[in-house]
RNA sequence: GGCGCAUUCGUCUAGGGGUCCAGGACGCCGCCCUCUCACGGCGGUAACACGGGUUCGAAUCCCGUAUGCGCUACCA
């Protein structure tokens, strides 16, 4: 039984990066009909808020990634907050002092520094160096001052891993020192958190982000020291900017809300940030959950970082939107701007536009008109047919219309198009006109803001 | 500095020794459709970081170099 976790730490909204590794988790999960959980992991009470757990987790539904265990929900290991786990930490190192993989370490942070320092002076590896390991005492001791709890590496500490995206990564005991566990204050480090936390709810897989994947060396020792299990890991690489660098909020918006009050849509997020790392074996682009759901495998996800392309994403968003019907558009563009003729407004000009905020703009010839510069004549011939004929309601009518209107005129093509378009909307560009003059007329019948066509061309006269 | 990871068109990627003078997508350019814009269709532009090996044969395997990133914390 697969069982994955995404663990974030409350201290913003949702960014990209993040989104994809749950998105990849959650992929993962529903593929192997599994178990897709949330962890908060708020050890740095500096910075973890609630209102900041609030907003992730709001990010996370609006992306339509549903969890089957974590906060708020419950499951069968709770808490699935780390600041609430902290009895639980405590008591697996001491676990790891009596086994004496672990100790008590009295040294302070200005000494830590110091011979840190002076290692970097004399070209030695910044590691500990082992003072109160020396000089450690029996665990049944009870400490008498304030002390970090340390891990201990052991003299068989190389680690080899099978990263199901890297392949195999090895570390020699050597390039780590003995790392600390338990800090001074009592709280626990993200290192020995999450092996606790892993284990603890049986995760199965470690889908995470590639700046943990060093971490993972002392991980696993610590899962060795304890006699667990260890899960597979997979590290996703990272997300970076246009300047290759990772991206971050300088490079514009990076946070999953930001994007939806720039009018994207979830399924296109999840879509876009899918496709940044994974690859569908079919080479689609545009693909739906349920589809990704079915050809999601790690063996397809990319070890190489990748750049967002915001233009990519316009793209694809724009497709999800020429796909929907007015109707189902109607409901998510009435966030942005609300009309009560907004469905047919759609309809109109929903394949000119790639975002849900672009919709305003697309129908702004709907409600604001400025008369044109139109020879006399025509305007004079296109309002005797509005008035005799009426305006056009639908297509029918409409080509009825044209037809009257080049014989009235003797024009046709573009010398009877362009001054008819610039006459009704005012502008030289815009949806069709069979489209456009029927919208106008029911828009004006239905919201007083709006000018009918024949009032427009009346304008234009007056 | 040490350790680790990565390196195919501008970008996302396919490719896992011959089928690749490298395929798809976005972007860009051109043509078509067309009353305009957009949509759509068609075509074009453009890449295996570099140097050594291994092999009859390398984008694909190995080593090195360069570059980028990560870790090296009582951050996560």
């Amino acid at each position: 039984m697969v069982r994955v976790r995404f663990a974030p730490s409350p201290t913003g909204h949702l960014h990209v990066g993040g989104a994809r590794t749950a998105i990849f988790n959650w992929l993962f999960a529903r593929h192997h009909g599994g178990t897709f959980l949330i962890r908060v992991e708020d050890t740095d009470q500096a910075r973890s808020t609630r209102e900041s757990e609030d907003m992730v987790l709001g990010d996370l539904r609006w992306l339509g990634l549903d969890w089957d265990e974590g906060p708020n929900v419950g499951g069968p290991h709770p808490p699935y907050r780390q600041s609430e786990r902290v009895a639980i930490y405590n008591r697996v190192a001491n676990e790891l002092i009596e086994r004496e993989v672990a100790y008590r370490c009295y040294c302070s942070e200005e000494e830590l520094e110091a011979k840190r320092k002076q290692a970097e002076v004399d070209g030695r590896p910044p590691h500990y160096d082992l003072k109160c390991w020396i000089n450690r005492r029996p665990a049944v001791e009870s400490p008498d001052a304030p002390h970090a709890i340390r891990f201990h590496v052991p003299e068989d500490g190389d680690v080899t891993i099978d990263d199901q995206i890297r392949g195999e990564v090895t570390w020699r005991k050597e390039s780590l020192g003995d790392f600390i566990v338990v800090r001074s204050d009592g709280l626990p480090t993200y290192n020995f958190c999450v092996v606790v936390d892993d284990h603890d709810m049986e995760i199965t897989d470690v889908i995470r982000a590639e700046e943990h994947l060093t971490n993972t060396h002392r991980q696993v020792l610590i899962y060795r020291a304890m006699g667990w299990d260890v899960p597979k890991f997979a590290h996703v690489s990272l997300i970076l900017g246009q300047d290759r660098t990772k991206l971050s909020k300088r490079h514009g918006a990076t946070s999953v809300s930001a994007y939806a009050e720039d009018g994207f849509l979830p399924d296109a997020m999840v879509n876009y940030l899918t496709l940044l790392g994974w690859s569908s074996p079919d080479g689609l682009d545009v693909f739906s959950r349920e589809y990704a759901i079915e050809k999601f495998s790690l063996d397809r996800v990319n070890a190489a970082p990748a750049v967002f392309d915001p233009q990519k994403f316009d793209w694809l968003n724009g497709q999800y939107i020429h796909a929907m019907s007015a109707s189902e558009l109607a409901p998510l563009v009435r966030k942005f701007f609300d009309v009560p003729w907004l469905e047919e407004g759609i309809d109109v000009v929903k394949t000119s536009v790639h975002r849900l905020t672009q919709f305003e703009e697309a129908l702004r010839f709907v409600l604001e008109y400025t008369p044109p510069e139109i020879e006399r004549a025509f305007t004079e011939k296109l309002a005797e047919e509005l008035r005799t004929n009426g305006t056009p309601t639908d297509e029918e009518s409409y080509k009825a219309m044209v037809e009257r209107l080049k014989t009235a005129t003797g024009t046709k093509g573009k010398t009877l198009f362009m001054p008819l378009r610039l006459a009704i909307t005012g502008l030289e560009h815009g949806p069709e006109l069979v489209r456009s003059i029927p919208l106008l007329r029911h828009a004006s019948e239905r919201d007083e803001r709006v000018l009918s066509p024949l009032a427009r061309v009346e304008r234009i006269l007056s």
